[in-house]
DNA sequence: CAATTGGCATACGTGGCGTATGTCATGAGG
DNA sequence: CCTCATGACATACGCCACGTATGCCAATTG
């Protein structure tokens, strides 16, 4: 009998999936604002009835939505994080990473510019945005090793998310998307210099021509 | 007769001048979704009428509104700058002065919230936000006069923007702005310093417990 | 003085959100 | 085996708000 109510359950989580795929595919194209539920629950193959009884409102499926992809780039992240030895490499390979996935419209849409919007500020998330908390934790294992200068771990993680964060909306809404990307990567690696301690300056390789690692040679900038 | 024709345009521009104050307030109450351009209007004095024909939609009311108080803010970060003699110094008073004026809740909400969301990309706006570009001019001097690293000046513009903007929701939605604000500003004088040329951070004197220029005392940050 | 133009108000249609109500399947209890 | 309660979801309704079409009045033109 136990074992027949995780059938509930489990259909329970399949219509939340399917809500939630549909919702992202939905506020990506057309906004939060211009979105219809109707529409929205109809590709899922339901109606406004499933949205409500799993969500409450709107605004519920919009978190829910936001959690998921929250998760993901956390994962991507830390992805690109580990493939740096160096800590402070590490570090800016981080928030290069967070630059280039602000370029796919479905991040910047939902995440950057309809999230702040209908819920407030990122850090007040129920989900408790685990993008910046990660961001976080990481500068303040680099200045416990001595590499950058003691300063507010928090404060300066809400500074390079947000430098990250416009950077990849001026980025998207430029013409030549790859050729910007370039010039912001290169101001922010010059600008995030500013954290270190001084006479750490030649752990960054002084570049010339603004080239770095790039992380998805296939990416889906312009689309 | 033509003196008589300038009548009727000094009462449009008074019918424009009145919605867009009602329009101001309303959208940093409420938020531009939920404002109503009903109660809008009849606060001014008007109806919906006088508003599809001045601005064609809601969009455009908030499109003025939004151009109105960029134009404000650039005076008031000019006369922050001109306040100081050093030009490096100069910058810095700039962009404090940024992350003050986002402690404003019409500011926050309309500009940094809802201007995004509903306009996209600030650098796309017709009223070429001018806040963005005079501080690009800035960074340029900076980089002319053999201050900062040659880096490109509009992308470390759109970074600092973007620092100082997400610096301001932080501090905003925390619940002891001031304290906030004053590790927000440390961090920020830090992540700045990395585009000073080596060998300039001299011209920021470090001080300790993070005290900084105050720049409006009896400023309306808790409310 | 007649006619036209323009600024603004009024009236209407449409669409979308939220809620209340209904329906069917599943599991519990006698 | 039968009945009832619960929960997941669909259906139906009301409300509100935007955008547009139409009407009115003053000012200007000839």
């Amino acid at each position: 009998m136990m074992v027949a109510a995780g059938r509930r359950a489990m259909m329970m989580e399949e219509t939340r999936a399917k809500l939630i795929r549909a919702a992202r595919k939905a506020f990506a194209a057309k906004g939060y604002a211009t979105a219809s539920m109707d529409e929205l629950t109809a590709e899922a193959g339901l109606t406004r009835g499933a949205l409500y009884h799993n969500f409450g409102d709107k605004k519920g499926l919009l978190q829910a939505v936001i959690d998921q992809i929250d998760a993901e780039m956390v994962e991507r992240a830390r992805a690109a994080r580990d493939q740096a030895d160096d800590p402070w490499l590490a570090f800016l390979a981080e928030c290069v990473a967070y630059i280039e996935m602000a370029l796919e419209p479905e991040i910047q849409r939902i995440l950057l510019l309809d999230g702040p919007a209908v819920l407030g500020d990122p850090s007040q998330w129920p989900g408790q945005n685990a993008c910046l908390r990660t961001t976080t934790q990481t500068i303040r294992t680099l200045i416990d090793a001595g590499r950058v200068r003691p300063v507010d771990a928090e404060a300066a993680a809400r500074l390079v998310n947000g430098a990250a964060l416009n950077a990849a909306l001026w980025i998207a809404a430029s013409d030549d998307p790859r050729a910007v990307l370039g010039r912001a990567v290169e101001a922010f690696r010059c600008l995030a210099g500013g954290l270190l301690r001084p006479g750490d300056e030649p752990t960054i390789p002084e570049r010339d021509g603004g080239g770095y690692r790039q992380a998805d040679p296939g990416g889906k900038v312009g689309h």
